[in-house]
DNA sequence: CCTGTTATTAGTACCTGGTTATAAAAATAA
DNA sequence: TTATTTTTATAACCAGGTACTAATAACAGG
C-alpha cells in the first residue's frame, strides 16, 4: 500500500474500521505502514475509541437490536390489549431505522409494527398473514414516537379481519387492512 | 444474596451470564459474595471464557446479522436490474426470521424484501412507499430460498406502480402491488 | 539556506480485565 | 480425627490499550 498522506489515511481509516471494527491499532499499523503511535494519535484526533470499546458497543448496540427486533414476536411495547377486540403498541423510532440520505423510516418497520400488533389483537394460537393492504399518508421520520392501535372488525370462520392505523402525535400517517388466518396448532 | 453451594452458584452463574453476559468478574464475585478466584474457578470449569472474549462474540455473532438487516437498503441480494423495467433479488431465510414456534417466516421480512425490490427498481433519487398490498398465498418456512421479481407497471407523474411477486421453487408464495412516490432530493 | 510548523516516531509509566501457578486456609464428608 | 473438596490469597505475567514527554522527519515560505 502506497504512503498516504494524512488526511486519506484518516478517511481511510474512518472507512476500513467501519466495514471491519475489529482491527488492533498494530494490524492497523502494519496496512497503512506507520508506527503504531501514528495510529493512535489518528483514532485520537478522529474520535475513534481503542479495539474494546468498540467491541463492546458493536456488541451492546446490537444486543437490544438483536433482542427487540429479532427475538421479540412484537415490534414496539404493546401498551393496551383486549383480545379479539383491539390493541395499542408504541414504538419509538431512531436513526437505524431510517434511510440514511432522507432520515425516513423504513417501510417495513411500519409495517412490522403494524402486522405484529394485528396478530396481537387475534385471540389464537398462532395466526399467519394472508392478505394486507396498506397505505402510508405522511413519511415518518427517525425520532418519531409511533402509536398504533388495531381493532378487530370481522371474523369469517378462521379469518380475522383487522384494520390498524398509526399516529403520530394524533395525526395519523398509515392505515392498513389485515386478513390473518388462525391455525390449529399444539 | 445468600450462600450458595458450588453447584448452585455454577447454575446461578450461567443464568446469570445468558441475561447479561457483559459483568466482570470482580462484579460476578461481588453478586455471589465470593472471592474472585472463586468466580475464575468457576468459569474454568463451565468452560466460559473470559469478559472480553465473551463481548466478542456477541459483536461478531451479531454483526453480520445487522449489517444485512439493519444498515443494508435493500433486503435481500440484488441479481439482475433494469432500471424502470424490472428486477430480481434473492433472499436465503433461517430460523432468525422465523417465529420460534412454527419457524414460519415473519412477514415483515417478506414485505421487507418485496418493498426494497420496488424500490430499487424505480429510477429515482428517493422514493417513499404509498400504497401497498399484499397478498401471502403460502406460508414460507425457515430454510427456504426466497426469489423476488419487481416488474414496474405503470407511471404517472411521480407516482410508480410496481408489481412485485415472490417464488419459492418457481411456485408463488407472495404477491404485491406498491405505490411510490418519487421525491426530488438533491 | 535556515526556520517554523506540522507530522511522525520513540519511550516510559500506568491501567483494566484478565491469565497461570502455587500455597494456604476453611468447610465438609468419612 | 483425617481426608477431601472448596475457597481464598499471593505473585508474576499478558494484551491492548491511555497519557504524557521528547526527539526526529518532512515540508513550505521567506
Amino acid at each position: 500500500m502506497a504512503k498516504l498522506k494524512k488526511k486519506e489515511r484518516h478517511d481511510a481509516l474512518l472507512n476500513i474500521l467501519e466495514t471491519d471494527p475489529f482491527l488492533t491499532d498494530e494490524e492497523l499499523s502494519e496496512k497503512f505502514g506507520v508506527s503504531i503511535q501514528t495510529i493512535r494519535l489518528d483514532r485520537l484526533s478522529l474520535n475513534i475509541p481503542e479495539l474494546r470499546e468498540r467491541v463492546k458497543s458493536v456488541a451492546t448496540n446490537n444486543y437490544e437490536k438483536v433482542r427487540t427486533l429479532g427475538q421479540a414476536e412484537i415490534v414496539g411495547e404493546l401498551i393496551d390489549l383486549e383480545l379479539n377486540k383491539r390493541a395499542i403498541s408504541f414504538l419509538q423510532t431512531d436513526d437505524t431505522m431510517a434511510f440514511q440520505r432522507t432520515r425516513i423510516v423504513k417501510g417495513h418497520y411500519i409495517f412490522a409494527m403494524a402486522e405484529s400488533l394485528a396478530m396481537a389483537v387475534v385471540d389464537a394460537n398462532v395466526c399467519i398473514t394472508g392478505v394486507a393492504n396498506m397505505k402510508y399518508r405522511v413519511p415518518v421520520a427517525a425520532g418519531q414516537k409511533l402509536v398504533a392501535k388495531a381493532e378487530l372488525t370481522r371474523v369469517r370462520g378462521s379469518e380475522y379481519f383487522v384494520h390498524v392505523i398509526i399516529n403520530v402525535n394524533n395525526d395519523q400517517v398509515f392505515r392498513s387492512k389485515f386478513i390473518l388466518t388462525a391455525l390449529n396448532v399444539g
